[in-house]
DNA sequence: ACGATGATAATCT
DNA sequence: GATTATCATCGTT
């Protein structure tokens, strides 16, 4: 089952949370969400929308429950879950997640990785093992090939700052990174840390 | 387990 | 021309 229209709509500081344990599928793989980043848009330092609406960034501004992907660092893409209303900027990054499904194409996908739970642990091995490319940007995540299924109940999380930005929006002021305390997918050095919520 | 480093190109100023 | 929401590899503890 698809999730509801409308569970999306609200900036994405409140829909992060909601994404930890949802299974995002492409085409056989699937991932599910164990670690991810809140970006807020034009009035966060850290966003790709902080200066206005660029050619990268309209799908960001565009309706909630469609993937922005974006190209990073000459090499990498990276996904995004677009979320609050249709005309404003606001993302979740999908930092980290553990493959449920279709286990043996996700390793033909990622050959350097030593581990299944080396398979999606960082935003760019995450996207390459789903397959998902730049032309996936602003794909409709409810429909074929990609399927978004959110959890029915929330889970345990924890907060801490946004890895890999700099200046103001990567610094304390910002703990907008929310990941499944004790997941094997999620980078190591915080994995264990107690701070929770909910 | 942790830190440093090179790879590599779109995007924005 | 600078910057970048990163990764794999190789070095040192």
């Amino acid at each position: 089952m698809p999730f509801a229209p409308g569970v999306l709509e609200r900036p994405a500081l409140e829909v992060a949370p909601l994404l930890l344990g949802a299974v995002l599928t492409r085409g056989v793989i699937s991932v599910r969400i164990t670690e991810v980043e809140a970006y807020l848009g034009e009035t966060d330092p850290g966003s790709h929308a902080f200066r206005g609406r660029t050619p990268r960034t309209v799908t960001m501004y565009g309706p909630p429950g469609h993937l922005y992907a974006y190209f990073s660092y000459g090499m990498h893409v990276c996904a995004n879950i677009v979320c609050s209303p249709e005309g404003t900027a606001s993302a979740v990054l999908l930092r980290a997640g553990e493959i449920v499904a279709g286990l043996d194409e996700a390793r033909s996908r990622r050959l350097t990785s030593k581990t299944d739970a080396d398979l999606a642990r960082g935003p760019a091995r995450l996207t390459k093992a789903l397959g998902i490319e730049l032309g996936d940007d602003g794909a409709d995540l409810n429909r074929a090939p990609f399927d978004l299924e959110l959890p029915a109940r929330l889970a345990a999380w924890a907060t801490g700052p946004r890895t890999g930005v700099s200046g103001l929006g990567g610094g304390v002021d910002y703990p907008w990174r929310f990941w499944v305390p004790g997941e094997a997918s999620v980078s190591p050095y915080r994995r264990h840390v107690a701070k929770r919520a909910g």
